[in-house]
Parts: C-alpha cells; structure tokens; sequence
DNA sequence: CCCCCCTTCCTA
DNA sequence: TAGGAAGGGGGG
C-alpha cells in the first residue's frame, strides 16, 4: 500500500515510512471529522493504528477532568468549565501530530497541483484515495502550497517589477516552472478546460498559474522566510492577487466537468479508467509510477 | 462547507 | 533550527 510509495527511495528519507508511528502520541485522528479512515498513514498501514474515534490527550483529559463529577460549587461552573475547557484545548492542541509525507506522495502532489491548484471535493477525494491520504490532508497541502506559492511569487516578484520580467526570471531560476507553464496552458484536453481557458483568458492568470512548480515543497523557499520579515504586511498589497482573481475557488466547482483525478491521471499515463476503478484503494509504486510518469518526484538520484 | 491567512508545533 | 502539516480564526 502506501508503503510502497513512501518507502522506495530509503536511504535519504527512511523517516517517510516511519515517521508516523513513532509518535507517542496516540492519533488525535481528525478532528472528529469522518476523514479519519483513510486518515493518516502518508506512508504505512493504518491496521495496528488503533482506530479510535478519539482518543488521546482528550479523552484522559475528560476523564481526568475533576469538575465532572464533582462541581460542588454549583454557582461557578460556567466560567470554571470554562477554564477548564479551554486548558484541554490548549494541551489537546499540543499534541499535533504532523505526518511526514513520502517522497512519492509529495510527487504525485506536486504534479497534479502543477495541473491545477484548486481540486474539487471529489478530485480530492479520489486523489486522497490514490495517495492512501484523508480528505483533508490533501486539502490542507494544496492550501498549503497555494500559500506558498503565493509567498514564492512575493519573493521573486516584487511588485515593482512587471510580470512578463517576473516570469522570465522565476522560469530560469526554476526550470520546473516552464514545465508547469506548459502543463496549464497546453492541457486543452478538455479535463482541464477550465483552467486553461481561464489561463489564457486572464493576464493576470498567467503570473499565477505557471509560476510554481515545487520540486520537494521545499527548494523555493528563501531563507528568511521564517523571519517575521514575510509576516502579514509584507505580501499584503496589490501584487499579493495577482492572478488570484482568476483563482477564485467557484471555479472548479463546475459540476458539469467531467474531470475526476483519475481521468486526470490516466490522461497523463495513458491507461484505462477501469484499471483504477478496479482498485479503488490502493495502488503500488509501480501503479503510481505508471500513472504519473512524469511527476517529478524526487526521487534521489543515488537510490534509483 | 470552502477559502485565505497566520500560527503552532512536530519532525528531520 | 528550518520546513511544513495541521490548527484555528475570519470571511463568503
């Protein structure tokens, strides 16, 4: 499963497939949100992954919590609950447990947010199945990634340069980019008609949908960026949208489109739906690889 | 619900 | 310590 994709490439990233487990911290699972089966496990099998609705921190909490039982004063409970409520939250809160995608994973990823930056729900949720990933995490990391980018085009593109010099430069700094230029404009396929059109249609589009391509979701990134220097004002100006606009979230939900990650990814690899359909839930390296041959994954070149 | 945005905090 | 997945607030 899964494990398949996370585990491939070993030596430079052994974490992938460990990396969750280790964590002591008995799976805050979702949020009590439904994504919890497919849920966590970037990399290996969630069997022996007790799938508690919920358990952890939270539910020792709550037992633990001496006002259930007791409150003998009767007359201060809100505000005391209150409190109380608010101290399991903030330690609940702590316990963050943060998956570790694997390299595979992130590859896929990359690729399809090349495509396209914003999914429809069932584009997720099929992507979500592919990648052995909850719902949620692959929202997450597309939001995630569409921030980055943004943040990447903040860096590379001060507003007081013009887009076309903007482009140029981030193309030949990222070779990647011009790949991705391609993908979004040239798919015409009609899967991703939508977004084509929009490409072409919308200037400002262009600076947006081409501009990133993110090798390791990590080779873009400016040093400084973790300084306060990126914070709130610093990206909260007029170039911050460009090309938002042509971004705006209704537009993938056009019901009618016939596009579906699956499509998407057999109209990369050229293999038949049914194939995928037959195997609703998951899918070896090799599936993957042939599914996506061209994701740039990142694999190391020393573990091929 | 989704999104954006900022923040938190885990992992390498 | 950096990077980034996930939490959470605010808005539509």
């Amino acid at each position: 499963m899964s494990v398949d994709l996370a585990s491939p490439q070993s030596p430079p990233c052994p974490k992938a497939s460990n990396s969750r487990e280790p964590s002591p911290v008995p799976e805050i699972s979702g949020p009590e949100e439904h994504y919890a089966s497919l849920q966590m496990s970037p990399a290996e099998t969630p069997h022996t992954e007790t799938v508690s609705p919920l358990p952890s921190s939270m539910d020792l909490l709550m037992q633990n919590s001496p006002d259930s039982s007791t409150s003998p004063s009767v007359t201060l409970p809100t505000s005391v609950e209150k409190t109380v409520k608010e101290e399991r939250k903030v330690q609940v809160k702590k316990q963050k447990i943060r998956t570790v995608f694997s390299q595979a994973q992130l590859g896929i990823l990359n690729e399809r947010f090349q495509r396209q930056k914003y999914l429809s729900l069932q584009q997720m949720q099929e992507l979500s199945k592919i990648l052995n990933l909850s719902y949620k995490q692959i929202k997450t990391w597309f939001q995630n990634q569409r921030m980055k980018c943004k943040r990447w085009q903040k860096y590379n593109w001060p507003e007081n340069s013009d887009c076309m010099t903007r482009k140029s430069s981030a193309t030949a700094e990222y070779p990647g980019l011009s790949s991705c230029h391609q993908g979004c404009l040239v798919n015409t396929s009609g899967n991703f008609s939508v977004w084509s059109n929009q490409t072409c249609n919308n200037p400002t589009w262009n600076n947006q949908s081409w501009s990133y391509h993110s090798w390791n979701s990590q080779t873009w990134c400016p040093p400084a960026w973790n300084n306060q220097s990126w914070n709130n004002q610093a990206w909260n100006n007029q170039f911050y949208g460009c090309g938002e606009e042509a971004l705006l979230p209704q537009i993938q939900f056009q019901q009618n489109r016939p596009v579906s990650d699956l499509e998407a990814a057999l109209e990369t690899a050229g293999e038949s739906y049914e194939v995928m359909q037959q195997n609703p839930r998951y899918y070896s390296t090799q599936q993957i690889m042939d599914l996506f041959p061209n994701y740039s994954m990142n694999i190391q070149p020393d573990a091929m």
